[in-house]
DNA sequence: GCTTGACATGATAATGGTTATCATTTACAT
DNA sequence: ATGTAAATGATAACCATTATCATGTCAAGC
């Protein structure tokens, strides 16, 4: 079993060394994309797969979410974001554990050993003190006005053309839905953070709400 | 928003206790099922998330598969096994770096911090012994032979009539295939070790092959 | 220079873990 | 006791990743 260097894999070398982040696959995949329309996430995926088992790359396990790869294979520290999931390098005062023999571990053979820190990115911070404490879990990609179904729009129409805060009961009247269907739907709603909630058991629409029903 | 003490939940964090391990969401689920039939995994899972929000119970995200979750919030590191994701705690003779101060992180507000550590447990290090070099990637279900194509089955039903290493040609004969696929079902065969190259562009079925025929 | 088979690719289906939706049920404050 | 928020069970959807396979490309040997 030999490697050989197609043009894909240096895209994908050359691309991961020029970033210098912390990629993902299908980040690294929208980046050569564009230079390279026709090549395949899977190739990607397969690739850095490859890359790290020869060494060429290091594969990121950090944070809960999707791999990350570095083209830096020296062992290093990494701090992750618990919002955006991005993974940045860590430069610590004094030097972490990385002495396999510190460890008591019942019996297991170590094979890698690395301090994880886990925060907030600067933007992440930004973007929460904008929005209060409002949800937001917004990653990388996919970050925008969430989907409504019908039944979620007409309740948000229902609650817009209401000039102060309702109750369920004159949604349901609004809509024709019935009244078990229209909590459901204020419960769904308020977790997008489309609805908020200002006295117990009445409702009213958000900013946020308005925009998600215009889009 | 307020929490209220179901059954389920008390269940959940009965055996969660019980076991004192780091248990899936899945392996949890199976556990409970047990005792309360009817509970959901979708349950199972909204839980062990509003424990772990509600710092009830801790939620690990170690080592790039599974969320394992602890009975004990206390902050501690972990050690994990790179071929079957099981968790244990770590005990280290020098304390870790644990303190937010120690770190540059460029803006990072720091929720966590812990040491992860990978490695081979000990019943892995047994299986991979026994295996020699052989692939395994067995965790902790869905291990057993795995499922063959029609197409794999015939080329291996070839090979298993040949007494010595034959080329793809005498299978392309054998089976009817056309001699480039009879090489993609060898590839995948190979990858699964269910075929061996003893000289290059000579196969034979391995022993896990004639077993997974079998089967 | 042609053949042959190993290695790669692109397209896509399948998988595994997890989350979202929604009708229904349950627990709690009043 | 009752009304409402919260929770449940069933299931569809989701996302990251892996597997499959037809096809394409490279490199070595005749």
């Amino acid at each position: 079993m030999q490697l050989r260097m197609t043009n894909q894999r240096e895209m994908i070398l050359k691309e991961l060394k020029l970033s210098k982040e912390h990629l993902s696959a299908d980040e690294l995949y929208e980046r050569i994309k564009k230079r390279m329309p026709r090549i395949s996430l899977a190739t990607v995926y397969r690739n850095l797969e490859i890359l790290s088992e020869a060494g060429i790359v290091a594969k990121l396990e950090v944070g809960g979410r999707q791999k990350r790869f570095d083209y830096d294979v020296e062992n290093h520290d990494h701090i992750y974001c618990v919002n955006c999931n991005r993974v940045d390098n860590l430069t610590l005062d004094q030097k972490p554990i990385h002495d396999p023999s510190m460890i008591h571990s019942d019996g297991y053979t170590i094979t890698g050993c690395r301090l994880e820190v886990s925060g907030l990115c600067p933007e992440c911070q930004k973007k929460l003190e904008k929005k209060g404490s409002q949800e937001m879990g917004c990653g990388t990609k996919g970050c925008g006005p969430k989907p409504l179904t019908e039944e979620q729009k007409s309740v948000l129409n229902a609650m817009a053309n209401c000039d102060e805060p309702c109750g369920s009961k004159d949604i349901a009247a609004a809509t024709g839905l019935e009244p078990k269907q229209v909590s459901c739907r204020i419960t769904a709603l308020k977790k997008k953070g489309y609805v908020d909630s200002p006295v117990r058991c009445k409702y009213s629409i958000t900013d946020e709400g308005k925009h998600a029903l215009d889009a």
